[in-house]
DNA sequence: CCTTTCGTGTTATATTATCACATACGCCGA
DNA sequence: TCGGCGTATGTGATAATATAACACGAAAGG
């Protein structure tokens, strides 16, 4: 299997796999995966696809935390800031680090038949990109890479 | 002098060739570059950076066009549906294309500490990208490609 | 002349995101 | 033990971004 795949998966285990990732690099890193931020990380690899603020502060909401923007969008910023989740900003969505570990820039493959958002990773420093800002003396700090497109199930329905 | 460059260049040439290309593609496509469109193509390419849709709407309402939203929304909407202009979904905020034609996926190097856009163009096909969505079986559409970064100028800076 | 299409304009509203301030809790040094 | 500090949560209010729905007018084509 590959690392990029769309719908064939241990959904289950994948969710699981993450939480401990989670919770281990909290440790390491002397962060703070309190219940509110845990919760919004489970609802996401739930999810297992790209959630809007809202959909997840209403989730939150109906669980008995806070009820505001903010409870939602904190949680979401403490996991982005840490690598636990990403903002996929066509879709103004939040997913949950598919690949957490990584120390390259995410690539997201997003199906505009189902929704379904594929993520991977890729070295910036060496290939095209990497020429690009060479050539133009640029410092790459964070990159946002998102594909549209269609994945195999749909292209196979059309 | 690369394509790619962020602050040294004729800013005047660029932004007269720029809208020459424009009315170019227009005839050949049967595209009406109405005044509103024109004018917002022109406000882009003057202030030679990425603008919110407010700001140019704010521009637009000055100089007596319609002042709602929809009046500046529509007509930058019009200019990205047809390659004169981009949106920068890390910015929420659109600029002219600076590679008018070229049917590659632009790329976005934004600097955060100036602010500044360079644009350049990707063969999404060939290439890293295309290898991953190729093993993925995924068909490729649009792409969004933005990298912050810093540019030559504020690296020195710093 | 009539109809259709397209573009513009308007009002109203939806969606996404942040500010500002209050409270609570744990930690740690005085 | 207590007070100060940093951090997290919660709240109401508001900002920033974007779209829906509808009216009008101009141009094209029968």
């Amino acid at each position: 299997m590959s690392d990029l795949d769309f719908h064939d998966h241990d959904h289950s285990a994948c969710r699981a796999t993450l939480l401990r990732a989670a919770e281990q690099r909290c440790r390491d890193k002397g962060l703070q995966l309190t219940p509110v931020r845990r919760r919004v990380l489970e609802l996401l690899a739930e999810g297992h696809r790209a959630m809007g603020a809202y959909e997840v502060l209403d989730l939150l909401r109906a669980e008995g935390f806070g009820s505001q923007p903010p409870v939602a969008y904190r949680a979401l910023d403490f996991l982005v800031s840490n690598g636990l989740a990403h903002k996929i900003e066509r879709l103004n969505a939040f997913i949950a680090c598919a690949l957490p570990g990584s120390r390259h820039a995410p690539v997201f493959l997003i199906c505009t038949g189902c929704g379904t958002v594929a993520e991977t990773h890729l070295d910036l420093g060496d290939g095209r990109l990497g020429e690009i800002a060479d050539r133009a003396g640029f410092e790459i700090g964070r990159a946002v890479v998102e594909i549209e497109g269609r994945c195999p199930t749909c292209r196979e329905a059309a």
